[in-house]
DNA sequence: CTTGCTCCTATAGCCACTGGAGGATGTACG
DNA sequence: CGTACATCCTCCAGTGGCTATAGGAGCAAG
């Protein structure tokens, strides 16, 4: 009869830890769920599917603003979907971008780690070459 | 006559901003250089040479823990190099793992984006893909 | 009724900065 | 010598997206 899911089932569930949900509240991402008398968060199947909505899509490496919007798109069925589709292609974008950085970087410590002369620090390449910024391309971000 | 060279040329020379300087200082990564009667920072070549360092250690990706085992590397030229040889190995393996996800994610994307109708949101693939998990393969991170 | 699990709030910490307020210092010029 | 202005100082708060801890209360099974 107890319609009515505990935190701890819907972390389960939607694969997003407890205190995150809570947090997810308290940041307005997630509607405050109706309580037991005694205080305890009841949610349903529709915070479950939401939950899942919002861990795959930070996954995906989208911010909250980002699922804020996508959530508000989903629960408008009737409206164009080209916002979802603009937010996505630029975090398709951001990726390769991402990508692009990671694979210079790649480059330039495989160039250091290979050029290690195993031996002491005094010919080391990776100590050199990280002080010395001139001995490699320019980038720019790392992560 | 006067050696000690202000914090802003500092910044400019190393490409570091001034808030950050400051804050090296603070955590223990930088040494704190001698005042000036008012109070002002006096840094000096050497200083110049180690924040370039660590900006080029921090554009690599390396956090501070391992940049402060890199520098203190770099004090002693005559030991082994196998302390900075594993520390860009681990992160040539970092980089590698997440060129790995990133490129799983891009592609993710990419059917999304490239599914999508551009029609109302009730068809498309874009957010059907982030409500159900499922119509995709399994993946870790993002960023 | 008691054990033990789940849940609650509130607060602080993580990383590596970044920015602002409000004031002191140093310098170039008239 | 006075003043305008750039540069610097400290302290504190905020960023994003959580995660962890302390100290307690609720709830179901045995």
């Amino acid at each position: 009869m107890s319609h009515g899911i505990a935190i701890g089932k819907v972390s389960e569930g939607s694969g997003v830890k407890i205190p995150t949900i809570r947090y997810y509240e308290q940041i307005g991402l997630l509607p405050a769920p109706p309580r037991t008398e005694g205080g305890r968060r009841t949610y349903d199947h529709k915070d479950i599917e939401r939950l899942s909505f919002i861990r795959h899509s930070r996954e995906l490496g989208f911010d909250i603003d980002q699922i804020q919007t996508l959530l508000a798109l989903q629960d408008r069925p009737d409206q164009s979907c080209a916002d979802a589709d603009a937010i996505a292609k630029a975090r398709l974008a951001e990726v390769a971008r991402k990508i692009a950085s990671l694979t210079a970087l790649q480059a330039e410590l495989k160039r250091m780690v290979e050029g290690c002369s195993h031996g002491r620090v005094e010919t080391c390449r990776v100590i050199e070459i990280l002080a010395d910024h001139d001995k490699c391309k320019h980038h720019q971000q790392a992560n």
